[in-house]
Formats: structure tokens, C-alpha cells, sequence
RNA sequence: GGCCUCAUCGUCUAACGGUUAGGACACCAGGUUUUCAUCCUGGCAAUAGGGGUUCGAUUCCCCUUGAGGUCACCA
């Protein structure tokens, strides 16, 4: 049985970083018809933050990424919150003691700190070991629980990294218990692993040198480590840096609320450092399932790149069905759409739905279907084409389009028409009469096909706005 | 500094040791009755450097360089 998990620390929010690794495990899961779990490794009580772990499953949720066992759901396993699995630790640790593999440290933090500055002078990795006191006292769970390592060198299979091996002078006699009760990462993750039955650990890459003391862990403790599998990091977008809260990176949940499509995101990050060997670019969920592969994870970093998340997003949206999107639409219209019902705000959204990116582009993209924007004459005078007429040819072409326009029943095909007899009437060239047009009855920089739009706003304001936008080019002679 | 990992267009990446080194994003140009967008066509653009092995190296090996990670009573 395949048994996957994902296994923060409620210190925060999920960035895309974090969530890739969320993302494969659930793949992995997925597709061998396995379980996922959600561990929360709550053991530094300094750094929880109150609320994250709602904030995470809010985050894990709303991309799809759903969990079989976890903190808020059941599992035979429970419970999934480290701080509540404290006897577990306990008793693992007892075993180590018993087996003296397992020690109470001495040293005082400052007595510690004095061992590490002194190997940073010597430029010599720092080894707790090289100061194992020869008769530590018996643990009473004052002081910090020590593993007594037993180095040697390890070589082991990394289902993306490959095959790794590393020398002895990286294992060292790290913390198992820390001297307030609560184990540390190193211990707890393996005990919880094995007592959860966890059969793959999709993790980081900042792990990696950590791993040859896990197998050192595991073999005093008798258990046969999971499958594992080291993925790199996300780089920020410059790319001299893993992705981190420090440096801004974003909340997956940000994302969704700037009206990121969750498949999308869920495809995006997926392809950020693996494809599927074929020229596809975007996956749904479900050929991700199917297709999704570990051994052809990337083993360099990849960096963040927005403008292709936008690009997916987009190619989301466009292949989305209109009643759909217009769903899910439903929070990031201006306000002023609140004074209209739901059949012109579909028409509106069915006009802008090939340009637009995300839907939080919606208000900017579409403000002048439900409300009348100030007129801006640097629109006229920036235009190459129309900063050459004279006004009082640009007012004479908007009388003559008011007055064929007043004619129409402005359905999209008679507009078309209309529009088309207005060229020959005035011959002009449509880059000038319908740029014309299109700027005076919007006031946008941009919209969409002119008669959608014209067809859109209808006949009544279309002529009252032209009425006063040939109002305000007279008024500014 | 020790240890570990990585290295193909600006970015994400493809390429059983044999390809004109392919695709996508971005960018640029042209086209689709205005703008923006979509769509179509075209363009720009890469194997970090140096040694080997080989008939032949992006691919295997070594060195250099560069990048990242790690060396916590954080995870």
C-alpha cells in the first residue's frame, strides 16, 4: 500500500515552494490508488503561529489537494499532530537509551555555541560528537536527548536524485528530545513515518545532507527506512535564491484569491521541474494522476516564472465553459456590476473570456460595461491615427456615426453593418473611425470587438456617451 | 571552510553516444476591419570552460568555474 504524506510546520502560510512537494506526494498517492496524509509537525512551539493549520488545509483544499488521514479528518493512524504524540516519542526514546544508543547532554547552549564558533574558526564542520561526554548523567528530561551516532559511510537510492552516498563526517549525535519535551524534526519525523506506515517521503531538498543520520536513526532503531525522494528547490525569479516567505514569496492562497484557477496552479507548479517527455505543456488533474512520474522530476532547481503561470491560467480560462467560469467569477467583478443581473454579466464575461489571464484582471477589463468613466483626451492624443485630425473632424465623424448608430437595433449583426456603411459613408479607414468610436464610448484603453461591445452596452448609453464625449472634444478647443 | 547536489535558448524544458540540438513561455515582425487579447505565420535565442574515452560526446569520465543546499534545543 502506498502511503504518502505531507508534513509542515504550522509556522505560516503554504508558498508554491511547499506546495509542490504537497503536490507530488498526492500525485504519487493518486495514482497507486494509495493514501495521503497530512502530518502537522507542530514540535517548535516558538514559531507556531495561531491559525496556520487552518490556514493550510484552507491552502491544500482550495488547490484540490486532498487528504485521506489528517489532523481534521480521520485515519487509523491518529493522531496527526506531532505535539499529541508525545508518549510515542517517549517510548522510542527509551528503547534508544536502553539500548545506549541514546544519551543526556551535559552542556549548557553556551557551552555548545563555544564548540561551534571554535570549528568556524578551525573552518571545520561542526560535530557534537567530538565533545560526547564520556559519563553523561542519566536523562531526566531536563536536558536535551542525544543520539549517539555510529558514523560510517552511507549509500543509498534518492528516486529523483539517483544514487547517493556521502562520508562518515557528516553523521553526528543530534537532538532527538529537546530539553522542553518536545522531539525534534530529525526524530519525530521518522518515528511518525513508521508508525503511519509511510512508504514514500517526498521532501526537500534542504534535507538532503540530513538523510545519511536518518539512516543511521533508523538502523539503531531496527526500522526499515520509506522510499525516498528529494525534490529541489523552487528558485525566486532572479534565481539565486530557494523560494521563501522572507523574500516575498507569495501565499499559494494569495494566488487563488487573485483568481488563479486551481487546476491551473496545480498544472503549473507540477510542470516546474517535471514534464511527461512529450511536447504537452499543461495537464488537467486527472492526466497529471495518470502521467505524473517521479523518476523524471528535474534534479536542478527551477526557477518561478509568473508569466508562464499566467499563460496557463489564461489557457485555463479560455478552454473553460462560459456558465462555469461565470461561477467562478463571481467575487472579482467591479462593484458597480452588483446593479446588474446575471445575463449581462455573462454577456460581459463572454466578450473578455480570450483576453483575460486571471479574474482578478475582471474590473480593469470590463468597468466600462457598468459604469461611465471620465473622459480622457491623452486616449485621442496618444493615438497615432487620431492625433492628426483636427477636432473638428473628429467631432463631425462622431456626429455622422451618432446619427447611422441611432438607426441600429444594436444587435451584434447590424452593428457589424452599420459600422461597415459608416466606413464607406465617411471613408475613412477603421483604424481611425472605429478607434474613434470605441475610445468615446468607452473610455478604456482597451476593449473588446467593437460591435460586441457597442452590442453590450447598448443603444442608449452608446449614444449618450458619444453625445458627451463630443461635448468634452468641443469644450477642450 | 567541510560535506552534498546541480549546470541545454532570458525562463520552463526535450533529445537509447549519431538530430540542421526540438517544443513551450517571454520578446520581435507580419496577418486576422480599431485597441487589448485570441488565433495563424515567421524571427531572435542554448549544450559554462578545459581536458580525456570514442569513428562520433549535450549525453560517459576527470579538472576548473559557477549556482544551490547543509553544518540549530527550526522544520
Amino acid at each position: 500500500m502506498v502511503r504518502t504524506r505531507f508534513a509542515p510546520s504550522p509556522t505560516g502560510y503554504l508558498h508554491v515552494g511547499g506546495i509542490r512537494t504537497a503536490l507530488f506526494a498526492w500525485l504519487i498517492a493518486r495514482q497507486a490508488k494509495g493514501r495521503f496524509v497530512l502530518r502537522l509537525e507542530d514540535t517548535d512551539k516558538k514559531r507556531e503561529v495561531i491559525g496556520a493549520d487552518q490556514h493550510i488545509f484552507d491552502s491544500l483544499h482550495a488547490l484540490g489537494i486532498d487528504y485521506d488521514e489528517g489532523p481534521d479528518s480521520d485515519g487509523k493512524f491518529g493522531p496527526y499532530k506531532q505535539s499529541q504524540r508525545l508518549d510515542s516519542y517517549k517510548l522510542w526514546a527509551q528503547k534508544l537509551i536502553d539500548i545506549g544508543r541514546a544519551y543526556a547532554d551535559p552542556y549548557s547552549p553556551d557551552e555548545v555555541q563555544q564548540f561551534r564558533e571554535q570549528a568556524k574558526n578551525y573552518k571545520k564542520p561542526f560535530l557534537y560528537r567530538n565533545h560526547r561526554p564520556e559519563n553523561p548523567p542519566k536523562w531526566d528530561g531536563s536536558q536535551p536527548l542525544r543520539f549517539k551516532s555510529d558514523p560510517k559511510l552511507y549509500q543509498w537510492h534518492d528516486e529523483v536524485m539517483g544514487d547517493l552516498s556521502t562520508s562518515p563526517e557528516v553523521i553526528d549525535d543530534f537532538i532527538l528530545i529537546k530539553s522542553d519535551g518536545y522531539p525534534t524534526y530529525n526524530f519525530a519525523h521518522i518515528i511518525d513515518d513508521a508508525e503511519m506506515k509511510i512508504s514514500h517521503i517526498i521532501r526537500g531538498q534542504e534535507f538532503l545532507a540530513s538523510i545519511p543520520n536518518y539512516l543511521n536513526l533508523y538502523e539503531a532503531l531496527g526500522i526499515k527506512p520509506p522510499v525516498m525522494a528529494t525534490v529541489p528547490h523552487i528558485l525566486n525569479e532572479i534565481g539565486n535564491k530557494k523560494l521563501s516567505k522572507r523574500d516575498g514569496a507569495k501565499d499559494v492562497l494569495d494566488y487563488i484569491n487573485d483568481g488563479y484557477n486551481a487546476e491551473a496552479l496545480v498544472s503549473f507548479i507540477a510542470t516546474l521541474g517535471w514534464n511527461d517527455g512529450t511536447k504537452h505543456e499543461i495537464f488537467t488533474r486527472d492526466e497529471l494522476i495518470n502521467k505524473f512520474d517521479i523518476k523524471r522530476v528535474q534534479r536542478s532547481g527551477a526557477r518561478f516564472d509568473e508569466q508562464r503561470l499566467k499563460w496557463v491560467n489564461g489557457s485555463f480560462i479560455r478552454n473553460m465553459e462560459l456558465d462555469k467560469l461565470y461561477l467562478s467569477s463571481d467575487t472579482y467583478w467591479p462593484k458597480t456590476a452588483n446593479n446588474y443581473d446575471d445575463s449581462y454579466k455573462k454577456k460581459v464575461l463572454d466578450v473578455v473570456q480570450e483576453r483575460l489571464k486571471y479574474l482578478g484582471e475582471l474590473p480593469k477589463l470590463t468597468n466600462f460595461f457598468f459604469e461611465e468613466l471620465p473622459v480622457d483626451l491623452n486616449l485621442i492624443n496618444s493615438n497615432k491615427q487620431l492625433n492628426k485630425l483636427p477636432i473638428s473632424e473628429l467631432v463631425s465623424l462622431l456626429e455622422k456615426s451618432r446619427g447611422t448608430l441611432s438607426s441600429s437595433n444594436f444587435t451584434v449583426d447590424d452593428l457589424t453593418d452599420k459600422l461597415n456603411t459608416l466606413l464607406e459613408k465617411t471613408s475613412q479607414k477603421p483604424a481611425v473611425l472605429f478607434s474613434l468610436i470605441r475610445i468615446c464610448t468607452t473610455w478604456a484603453p482597451s476593449s473588446p470587438g467593437l460591435a460586441d461591445t457597442l452590442g453590450i452596452i447598448g443603444k442608449e448609453k452608446s449614444l449618450a456617451r458619444i453625445d458627451s464625449s463630443i461635448e468634452a472634444i468641443k469644450a477642450s478647443s
